[in-house]
DNA sequence: CGCTAATAGTAAGTATACTCATCAAATTAT
DNA sequence: ATAATTTGATGAGTATACTTACTATTAGCG
């Protein structure tokens, strides 16, 4: 457990910083077990979720997994580049990017999912079995109750 | 609850989706709080082990918040440029920089602390009381347990 | 119907966070 | 002691992740 000697704030002892640190290891480890592949986590979201939502456009795929408009681009651009999504401009309405996975990503899906799913397993490893399911009903908690947050306009003039 | 449907991964339940998604909303939330200092949540965890640990050099504070010496340089950098810390050349080791808080430094940290504290708060308050030691405690649990993992491996133990 | 407001996307700028390559300085090995 | 290796720091390159500003297009209202 942490320990807490400084009469100020331990940055040690904080939520925010674990947090920081577990999303890291995350990343470290998805990176690992899913090296060869090319794909980084948010990327796996992305076309994750274009399987489960075909056709969506870049704004509404945003929203579902938690990017703004301006990182989207950029992700949907490199997807784009390997030929794992096909971005098609809306006939109803000229403005919206209609998004698709192409046979490659949906291949690339299959292939990298049971990596994924090792990936994840990894990162829960360090706790017992019956601590998984109570880590995750904490983190959709904290994720659910403070929704609003994510997005808010930088107070940082 | 999260909802499974689909007969492939679904992102949205995985705990790596989990902790990205926590980790921004912790940031959003830090940067509220603390509007005004212009401070980030790494350039807090810097300052602050600075002040746990004076006069270290570069890679012993990388070590310490969790960060590789490319990302630290960026950040002591933006620091010094405010006048928040001071880095020195080692007379021992001229390769060395060491690192010290200013006046300026501890004073911000000092009227800093009290948001960052709220802020904490905040993040942690759609879970019951009881559960912020438990989750620490898990929080703790996969950040030690995975540390190798990590590219920048925390030295604290 | 035309003007204004809202919306989707992009672009530029800042800050993590990593990789690999490079450089200078220090340490180790022969 | 010189050569080889290691080490601390930097720089280039890539990828989130946000901000504000801007363009193009559509929708809403009088």
């Amino acid at each position: 457990m942490p320990n807490q000697q400084s009469k100020l704030l331990s940055f040690d002892i904080l939520p925010g910083h674990y947090i920081r640190r577990l999303q890291q290891i995350s990343v470290a480890i998805f990176l690992q077990e899913t090296a060869g592949f090319g794909i980084t986590p948010v990327q796996f979201a992305a076309l994750s979720a274009l399987e489960e939502f075909p056709n969506i456009d870049q704004k509404t795929l945003a929203n579902t997994i938690g990017l703004d408009t301006s990182t989207i681009g950029g992700v949907i651009n490199r997807l784009e580049l390997r030929d794992l999504v096909k971005r098609s401009l809306s006939d109803k309405d000229r403005r919206i990017h209609v998004l698709t996975l192409t046979l490659q990503g949906k291949i690339l899906l299959e292939e990298i999912s049971p990596h994924v799913l090792k990936a994840q397993q990894r990162i829960l490893s360090p706790l017992k079995k019956s601590q998984h399911e109570e880590l995750i009903h904490m983190l959709d908690s904290l994720v659910k109750g403070n929704n609003e947050a994510s997005r808010a306009p930088s107070l940082l003039k």
